[in-house]
DNA sequence: ACCTGAACACCGTTCAAGT
DNA sequence: ACCTGAACACCGTTCAAGT
């Protein structure tokens, strides 16, 4: 409990950032389920902004370490990219919450400059591992994977955006599927 | 002035919607705006519940409007096709903004139940309409109409989503190119 | 009919003080 | 080191009362 404190608050506050984005955090709230007072969340976090870019960093860090592991454990990089709208998946099963970076990204104007930078580096995690594999996988050429990957990245930020509207996970998967269908995930 | 408070609310906060979403409505700014106080709005509007399901509602009809001219003047239902990109351009050219349906559906969870069915309303027109035109160019069978239909509209939520947290309009052209050169958005 | 002042509830934040 | 009560400034919202 007091133990770990800090790591309590991150969590809760991910999970909060999820369901309601930068502005539904609320401080009190949040002390109370980590079952202390709001001021003590000040002993851990300057402000606000900066336990948000906390958040969002460890975010894209978990993120990233993820994205490298599921590419060394597949056998070929098509079976990788493949896999990739799963890890989108997760949060839409986990009570119709989505990628915290894609809600902070529909309220990006809105947000601290601290936070901005960490939701900025998620995207860049996201464009860059996609390229890499794309490229790997000859699915399309060096000098279009940029463009299809920043393709593939909105498409599925869309895709998680309409099923959390529809509260439908199923429509997800369907989405998705329709992507592959029309050509935008692979070949 | 007085004349036309009313629609001097919807309007102003039509952009203010837009820009921030439902949370960032705020009724002091607002009532400045057209030049009252904050309490007066409450003469025109019960709730800001009751506010933001207006300016919805407002939205997704004119929207469907639009897009029936969009069809009626196009010789061929492709052209249709090929202007809808266009329509959520707009926004963001105006200051950044995005579609007020978009928005509001990364906040859906937090929305009053009134503003949930104006901005799935607003889908349903827009699926609807995509699915028609898709049908009469025969870009795809019948069948397969209404998945393309949610593809294409969840993709351009998509794009404008990661256009406007890079603030960068050229990105949300480029996103559209890309969907073209995979086949998602026509043949 | 149209508008408002004043109050209320809530929020991020600070800080002196407690253990 | 870790936590808190109480207070501050601010803001959306409500309502009884004004013209």
């Amino acid at each position: 409990m007091n133990a770990n404190a800090r790591e309590e608050i991150l969590a809760a506050a991910k999970l909060v950032a999820q369901a309601h984005g930068y502005a539904g955090l609320n401080f009190r709230d949040l002390a109370q389920q980590v079952g202390i007072k709001a001021a003590s969340i000040y002993y851990y976090f300057p402000s606000k902004a900066e336990l948000a870019a906390a958040v969002a960093k460890r975010y894209w860090e978990d993120s990233a370490a993820y994205l490298e592991s599921l590419l060394q454990n597949s056998t070929k990089p098509i079976d990788a990219l493949r896999r990739y709208p799963e890890t989108f998946r997760w949060a839409l099963e986990n009570d119709n919450r989505i990628c915290l970076c894609s809600f902070m990204s529909a309220q990006f104007d809105d947000l601290p400059d601290e936070v901005k930078a960490e939701v900025q580096a998620f995207t860049d995690v996201n464009i860059a591992w996609l390229k890499k594999v794309l490229i790997a996988a000859k699915v399309v050429s060096p000098k279009q994977a940029e463009n299809r990957a920043r393709a593939i990245y909105s498409g599925i930020m869309g895709a998680q955006l309409m099923a959390r509207s529809q509260a439908d996970i199923a429509l997800y998967d369907s989405l998705i599927q329709s992507y592959r269908a029309a050509g935008l995930l692979s070949a």
